[in-house]
DNA sequence: GAGTGGTCTAGACCACACT
DNA sequence: GTGTGGTCTAGACCACTCC
């Protein structure tokens, strides 16, 4: 890093470490932010340092800063809040929790389900899974199997989740029913896995027998198979995903823009 | 509006309607842009002013004008192209074509899908359609239905479309099979009405008599159902779809952030 | 009041497209 | 070359939060 001198302008190289960096000087920001990120020097959650100091410290105007916090704010990976400073985002916050689930009752109202755990256990991972989540064949995988119900006891999704053994190393059923709060915010304080995006594939499909006793419905009846690949920074695969929704009364709700 | 003195800073009011106007300058730009969209000073794909002109035509600086547009350009009613202006989006472009079609072969590839029409007829809009639509009890509306195929004319969609019969006014089988391109851009060069963004529900359903016959398929066989309001400036809706997919070798991709 | 993000400005220069 | 959007800077002031 250059102690003194101007920095070069957008086209030039900026960093220290001599790798030719043709990008604008925001987007290399954006990197090493996103380094810090991923290097757990913030948490989610915690205050990053202000935009002031942040100039300072890479040698920027304190616009070109804000570019790249513009930036990353609209990824979700950072929240800005005025008067307070800039702040990792986190799966625990009300206005976040829970954002990667598009499920809606039909009048519109949040689901507000409860969580009932079936299964929690190692395993190897099989070819898909290992396909999925990039891991090297015979990688352990942990497989959570649970119902989401509403408050009368009616089961609404059917649940399947495939984790990096090597990532989880404590996740066990104990700890999944000790845990109040989004799942995605366990994972980061437990496991320090942050879901970042997500990909969902959706499909209609018809109940299995297992999959029709588990959701209290007929053999064959019509579900709302949402298979999602959860990513965290650098777009590494974490988790796997398939669930199964019951639409009678609830929606999958999406915005095209 | 002022014409010598320097501009009034962010909060004050910078309109010369009279209006109490408590926003940032750049959101009252984006306003007034967005008014010029929605009369239609500027259609879709063509250029709009240099932010040098836009800036001396509303007395502000070029990056309040940048600020602007660059968010209408998040929101996709803009699309900036540098080197050459900015320029009003359509549905016409390969990049923008088919953007609210979720829809994708298994294999990733895009669905390259054909067109068959079945049924365009005017009617007295129902009681569900006057309320999604925000029509007046008894306004007219038509009615379009239709299926995509596969290129070896395998059934995948089956489409029932409704929109406002006076926005409409020469829509017509004769009309809608003489036309090449997506469905989108007709309505802006034949209607004059964008789509600019849609609200989509998804539920799983089982096909009834008529459907799996027009599909091809067993009764109560396992569909997606996508149920589409779609708006254009101001959120007026303007567009009301129902698709039945079969999501036997295709599926709806979504991404989550 | 001090510190934070948010807005606005003015000007310089770069990258790209057309001619 | 000229005109367009894209980047970067420096500085002023506003709005919000907390002490």
């Amino acid at each position: 890093m250059q102690e003194t001198s101007k920095v070069a302008p957008a086209a030039a190289a900026h960093d220290s470490n001599g790798a030719p960096a043709f990008s604008p000087l925001y987007q290399q920001i954006k990197a090493l932010l996103t380094r810090s990120l991923q290097g757990g020097e913030w948490v989610p959650g915690q205050v990053i340092p202000s935009e002031k100091e942040l100039a300072l410290r890479f040698r920027v105007s304190q616009g070109t800063v804000r570019k790249a916090i513009d930036e990353m704010a609209g990824d979700k990976l950072l929240v800005r809040r005025q008067g307070k400073g800039t702040f990792v985002a986190s799966h625990a916050e009300a206005s976040t929790r829970y954002r990667f689930l598009r499920l809606t009752a039909d009048d519109g109202s949040a689901p507000a389900l409860q969580r009932q755990l079936l299964e929690c256990r190692r395993m190897r991972a099989s070819a898909d899974v290992v396909r999925q989540l990039a891991l090297k064949p015979g990688d352990p995988a942990v497989q959570v199997r649970r119902l989401l119900l509403t408050a009368q006891g009616q089961p609404v999704v059917l649940d399947d989740l495939w984790l990096p053994g090597v990532l989880f190393k404590g996740l066990s059923a104990e700890r999944l029913l000790a845990w109040e709060g989004p799942l995605y915010r366990l994972f980061e304080v437990g496991y320090s896995v942050s879901m970042v995006r997500a990909e969902e594939k959706l499909r209609a499909v018809a109940a299995s027998v297992e999959e029709a006793a588990l959701l209290n419905l007929p053999v064959g009846a019509p579900l709302l198979c949402v298979e999602r690949l959860s990513l965290t920074h650098g777009d590494k695969p974490v988790e796997l995903r398939r669930g199964l929704y019951h639409t009678r009364h609830h929606h999958y709700r999406n915005e095209l823009s």
